[in-house]
DNA sequence: AACTTTTCGTGAGCATGCTTATTATCATCA
DNA sequence: TGATGATAATAAGCATGCTCACGAAAAGTT
């Protein structure tokens, strides 16, 4: 399996590979990829609880929430007590922050312009197609069990 | 960003739903999807240094070295003292790993097949040479530094 | 109104990746 | 041979993902 270059495996590659090298941009910047991550969703969604935002960025909430914590104690988002629910929070962004979304969009586009260098427009057309398709796939097979019992068995 | 269906987000989610469907089969089998890798390449490699091992998986040593320690707890994996160099192991599997290695390759034919199910071969085949250029483009940026001076100042 | 169920946020603890530092050993070279 | 530098494995500690559990509050039901 390793053996053969398997579209699985370049996949995770490519996926961990952009991963990399963005946060190799970011460093300077003092934030993690996943905070920036948090603050780009943020800044479209602010007022929004952490559930739902948990949501949107498709990870669990109380990842979400010592994200958060730390985010919170440098200055960069507020949690607001929800008026009408006193479980809740809600969500904004620091004025300190705005500076380094716009740090955060030129990283994302320099590293995209770098990983997709000679490639077409039909190409990446083309890929964002077959990567939708295979994704919605995969998103349907989550949602049926994983029956291995035939295998398992004999 | 996160608005546009962008091709970096896509690739992310479909390297991530790959990850967990395919953990959703292997969990039946009480190894992490780490610790089918490990095995996977081992399989390939027997007698090899944890520093090649972990080159091949592309991990660092010491993260492969307390993956081992796991599995070497629960008798999959063996560490030999290499005759020719005391500070090194050469690793082995043992009997017991090669059933695992059998479904392992099972659970990974069934998630690619749910994957890409509705792909025609050839457009699999062009998937897997756009992500090749991609990551050969990545691999090259990786190493070059990643200035982003001209926008931190100006 | 009282009971049950659901939802929001979080604590505890595990897995796996990383960087940095340490120890033991090997390799090289003067 | 003896000093110096490289290399194998590991330790310590952080980041980020997860599951499971729990308390507080809201929402729904009877």
């Amino acid at each position: 399996m390793p053996s053969s270059p398997n579209i699985s495996f370049v996949l995770h590659d490519v996926a961990r590979l952009l991963r990399k090298r963005f946060e190799q941009r970011s460093r300077a910047s003092g934030l993690t990829r996943a905070q920036w991550q948090v603050l780009a969703y943020l800044s479209l969604h602010e007022g929004i609880h952490q559930n739902k935002l948990a949501d949107l960025i498709e990870i669990v909430p109380i990842t979400l929430a010592r994200l958060l914590d730390k985010m919170e104690a440098r200055g960069f988002v507020e949690r607001r007590p929800d008026p009408a629910d006193r479980r809740a929070w809600l969500l904004y962004l620091t004025p300190q922050a705005h500076p380094l979304l716009e740090i955060m969009r030129g990283n994302g586009q320099k590293t995209r312009d770098e990983a997709f260098a000679g490639l077409s427009s039909e190409t990446q057309q083309h890929l964002l197609q077959t990567l939708s398709l295979i994704k919605s796939n995969l998103l349907a097979a989550c949602t049926r069990p994983a029956v291995d019992r035939e295998k398992v068995h004999g």
